[in-house]
DNA sequence: CCCATCGGTTCATTATTCGAACCGCCGTTT
DNA sequence: AAACGGCGGTTCGAATAATGAACCGATGGG
């Protein structure tokens, strides 16, 4: 493997549930030697990506991927942009939203609304989501190049839950559906007991850029719950690119069916 | 110099004004082979810390940064928290304020909310402020840890402007002054024609992680309109390290007189 | 008091990175 | 239309940087 990508993977070891790791169980985690982890750690640091704690000399990400974001997040905005219409979309729907952003075959999950009530799908920012597992997913393939499509369905589809899709026909058939409707569907497909519906948000160019989706328990997502989410998802997520863009926007292609 | 180093200082070459850029632009600039920089945008692409329009094949910040930066937000959430003290502060100032994060011995510029006025001074997100230089440097070395100080003050103090101080114990004895005001101030040391006023905001353990600033034109920023808003600063910068730590910190040391 | 584990360092070995020269492509100039 | 220059991208022997077992001193729990 490459420098860069052991220097990369060391980064993707923090998560939310872990923001703080030793040098040893980095390493460990990472399958290196601590020696060079500590290598990788120490030109990471210098560039500020990650920071060590001066007290317990833990490391943690750095404040330079705050600076990188917002210079990325300055251009596409779609933070900013989406967190009122997100928040909005979870109040109204009582159920926890997400927005995902799509790069490089896919979706990353940048923010999330929880639902205020007891029983809700907890989603946590920076989960990375399998294109064909999830609504999100469906949404974008539907609306997606050629090429990202083929990509996803030549790639071999991994089962994340006995429900997931891992017949490349299959997904074709739900993306096709989304295409139509304009908004996807998925049940457990990535977690057990998740229902989610989404809508993807368009670039300047026609294309998705990435998704709005609800999360709902099986067991308040019925047949016509579902539709009535997937016209709110399909409202937020033209409302979304509307806003990014300023202008509204078509998509470039989809699906055919 | 090493692969990783190499490849974060690709990742350095994106700015706010240019914030999407070509291989062989790119491979120029960071004064490495075309063969290279490819290379190393290869593996900074797989973990989406950069992205390829596919239309232009220009490179840009990748969506993977976001995700990381929310992470790491999420366990210290600054700018967020920072935002609406920040854009009150500076409709009462009506001057340009900036949040700025320390790290590995400089300040990350990563908020700006603009003057409202015509004649206003512009900071950019994403810009790196030297320690010595600016008032918010001032402000976090007047509170900082010992060594934080020493180091900085034994490094050569590189000049920005002609106002600049390149004298260590010149710096030395501004750092003393901000240290007992509560706030620094500094006119011309980094941008001609600019006047600063900072304050610090603490972390947990009682030292600075960051500062508030206030940047006027020069020709507005009289020694009277310094104090009111090294005042203002101050408050703005506690009332932050409050809602941030959720409680009220003392600072932990500051630069003995 | 000991043993395990921590963060960090060293240096001969080895695997990875490097980069000049090379594609094919496209838009401009001659 | 032919020649040109710049683009993104690729190749492969030479050169360099990454590697990891062994080692340090410090820390802390049994």
């Amino acid at each position: 493997m490459s420098t860069v990508r052991k220097a990369v993977s060391l980064l993707e070891l923090f998560t939310l549930e872990e923001p703080e790791i030793g040098l040893s169980d980095l390493a460990r985690k990472a399958g290196l030697d601590k020696a060079t982890a500590r290598r990788l750690l120490m030109a990471l640091a210098e560039h500020r990506l990650v920071e060590q704690e001066p007290a317990s000399r833990r490391y943690r990400l750095g404040a330079g991927l705050t600076r990188l974001a917002r210079i990325r997040d300055a251009q596409l905005p779609l933070v900013p942009v989406a967190i009122p219409i997100l928040r909005k979309l979870s109040q109204q729907t009582g159920e926890t939203v997400h927005l995902s952003e799509y790069s490089a075959g896919a979706l990353l999950t940048i923010h999330v609304e929880l639902s205020a009530k007891a029983n809700r799908v907890n989603v946590n920012v920076g989960q990375i989501l399998p294109l064909h597992g999830t609504a999100s997913g469906i949404a974008l393939l539907a609306f997606a190049r050629d090429e990202v499509r083929r990509d996803c369905l030549e790639a071999p589809l991994t089962a994340f839950t006995t429900y997931t899709m891992t017949d490349a026909d299959k997904v074709r058939q739900a993306v096709r559906l989304a295409a139509e409707r304009g908004y996807s569907r998925s049940a457990q497909g990535y977690e057990e007991g998740v229902h989610s519906v989404a809508a993807p948000i368009l670039g300047s160019d026609g294309y998705p850029i990435g998704t709005v989706a609800i999360a709902s328990p099986v067991s308040r997502a019925g047949d016509s719950v579902a539709a009535i989410q997937g016209a709110m998802a399909i409202e937020a997520a033209r409302s979304i690119t509307a806003r990014l863009i300023g202008e509204v926007v078509e998509p470039a292609g989809r699906m055919p069916t």
